[in-house]
DNA sequence: TGAACACATGAACATTTGCTCATGTGTTCA
DNA sequence: TGAACACATGAGCAAATGTTCATGTGTTCA
C-alpha cells in the first residue's frame, strides 16, 4: 500500500465511519436491494423519518448514496459500486472469525 | 446481499467502525508493511506508547491484528487478509469521487 | 392560494470515543 | 533478587456522534 497524506487519511477515516453505525449499515443493506423513499425506509427500519433523514443526508456528503426527486418523494439510492463489496468483506471477516473461535 | 440479524449488525458497525479512525487507520497502513513492535510504531506514528497500545488493544480485540512476545516486546501483526482489501477499496472510493469532482 | 404531504435541518441532550496521566504486569540481565 | 525496560490498563476528561423534538422548505392538488 503507498503512501497517504494527512488529508486522504482523514478521508479515508471518514468513510468508514459512514460503515461504522448499524443504522447506516442497515440503510445501505436496505437500499442494495434497490431504491426507496425516506417514509419507505423509515417504516422498514423501524425509524423515526427524521433520523432517517439524519443519516441519508451524513451518507449523502460520504457519497454512498445519491437522491432525486420523484414528487413529493426523494428516492434514495446507493451511489458507489465499493458499497456493496465493502459491506461483504466486512461480513466475510466476521464469519471467518466465529469460524476460527469453533476450531480452538 | 442477504438477511442479517441484529448481532452480526452489530458486529459489523464495530467491524468498521476500528478502520473510522486515523489513528488505528495508519497503525493498520504501518503494519501492512510487515511486523513492528509497540515503541517502533509508538516513534513512526509520532504518538504515545500509551495511545498505540490501547490501539492495538482495540484492534486485538476486533481481531484485525494479531500480537506475540519476543523478549520484552511485543511484536504486532496484521491478522486478516481482509484489512489491506478493505482499506484499498477504500481508496478507491475517495480517489473515484475526487475524479468525478474534476468532471462536473 | 392554501392545506396536506414528504422531507430537511437546527438545537439540545445523552452516549461513545480517543487521548493523557498514573500505575500495574511481565521480561531480561547483572 | 532487583533494577531497568517494554508494554498494558484503569480513571478521567474533552470532543465527536446519534437521536429526539420542533420547525423549516419544497411539492402537489383541490
Amino acid at each position: 500500500m503507498r503512501m497517504h497524506d494527512d488529508e486522504e487519511l482523514y478521508d479515508l477515516a471518514d468513510l468508514f465511519k459512514l460503515f461504522g453505525d448499524s443504522t447506516r449499515l442497515r440503510i445501505l443493506i436496505a437500499l442494495s436491494e434497490g431504491e426507496r423513499n425516506v417514509n419507505d425506509l423509515a417504516e422498514y427500519l423501524a425509524m423515526t423519518q427524521s433520523a432517517v433523514s439524519h443519516q441519508l443526508s451524513t451518507l449523502k456528503a460520504g457519497k454512498l448514496v445519491r437522491s432525486r426527486r420523484e414528487g413529493k418523494q426523494m428516492i434514495y439510492a446507493l451511489d458507489d459500486e465499493h458499497v456493496e463489496t465493502i459491506i461483504a468483506l466486512g461480513i466475510e471477516h466476521i464469519e471467518e472469525g466465529e469460524h476460527r473461535e469453533k476450531e480452538i
